[in-house]
DNA sequence: ACCTGAACACCGTTCAAGT
DNA sequence: ACCTGAACACCGTTCAAGT
């Protein structure tokens, strides 16, 4: 709706020059660094950055669009539909993964999400789907939304962010998630990972 | 250990005031104004203020120390013993619902629960008790950590910290954090809810 | 239509001068 | 010992001038 009018060629090359200095700048300093340094590593006036992302959150949505996307595809290639809550579970593990590629993109997760980018638009639909296939399957809760997976992917990363990565302890929180705190009691975990084998 | 030696009668009138400001301040216009607001109201120099209260946080911290002490007096008050999980779900809602008394505190929660202020020491203590007592009956995970507690608490409170209060939502987000997103089965729900009538 | 960067507003933090 | 507030540094955002 919004980028149907193409963009003069210049303007254009701009575009991509800020989005592959973005990339630069967030990967290297977090995804709080002042937008001033990503307009000079692209070597393009600070004006020109806030003409084409008016907000931060715009410009951190376009940079991940690209991983965002090739996310969500892989993990509905990956999902066999033989196990819904496996496959929340691994969407869960890699959200928050890919969250923590920025430092600093946690607390902005939800609002990022929101921007309507390529890679925001499929990250969404695909949290939603496998929320629902879960739902079908009678293996998730009917009463969780997809806001309270965003939500428990925010507290994740936020509480892992500065950790190395692959990080075990990701795993164990989107655990304490799936599971809860509370003790499963006469109920074997063995139920869940019967399936897996 | 670093209060041991009393201010000058000027200097504690002078705290006191920027306490008392910041209270103010804080509840107005959330955790996040500028700190000049808060010197100006207490009528104090920016310098003071710095002075006492280097960082956001330790003013955050020593804002909230009373209020802190006192949820976590009730909190203790409260729990008879009798019912482990309901006093650790008590415990997460009310923490949430004090984050929220302050817009953007959420995010800061961790931060300044690492302050070294009576009110974070009670409550940090209070949350470690309950979340053992859980883990000695039986009806909390060992492998829960009172860090995973805080994750927990901040990620609700960065959900919900802009919806009215007393919030339902709140109460939802909770059970999900205790209970799991993942259904569980054949086990009902009324083996929790039995004990509290 | 687009770009540039100076200019403005705002905020955090320090520190010389004062009591 | 403590207070003050000017001064500095830094950052976000806008907009007049230019192509």
């Amino acid at each position: 709706m919004s980028d149907q009018v193409p963009l003069r060629s210049d303007a254009r090359r701009n575009r991509e020059r800020i989005l592959a200095a973005a990339e630069d700048v967030f990967l290297e300093r977090g995804a709080n660094v002042t937008l001033d340094d990503v307009a000079k590593r692209a070597g393009v006036g600070i004006g020109t950055l806030y003409r084409r992302f008016p907000t931060r959150e715009e410009l951190l949505a376009a940079t991940y669009s690209a991983r965002f996307v090739a996310f969500a595809a892989s993990s509905r290639d990956a999902d066999t539909g033989q196990d819904p809550l496996r496959a929340l579970r691994s969407y869960l593990e890699q959200l928050v993964e890919h969250t923590n590629v920025y430092r600093g993109l946690a607390a902005l997760l939800g609002t990022v999400l929101q921007v309507g980018t390529p890679g925001c638009i499929a990250t969404s639909a695909e949290g939603r789907r496998l929320l629902a296939n879960g739902q079908a399957a009678g293996v998730v809760r009917v009463d969780i939304s997809f806001d309270d997976i965003v939500c428990v992917a925010t507290a994740i990363s936020l509480a892992t962010e500065r950790e190395a990565s692959p990080n075990p302890h990701i795993v164990h929180l989107v655990d304490v998630f799936l599971n809860g705190i509370a003790s499963r009691l006469n109920l074997s975990d063995d139920r869940f990972h019967a399936q897996q084998q």
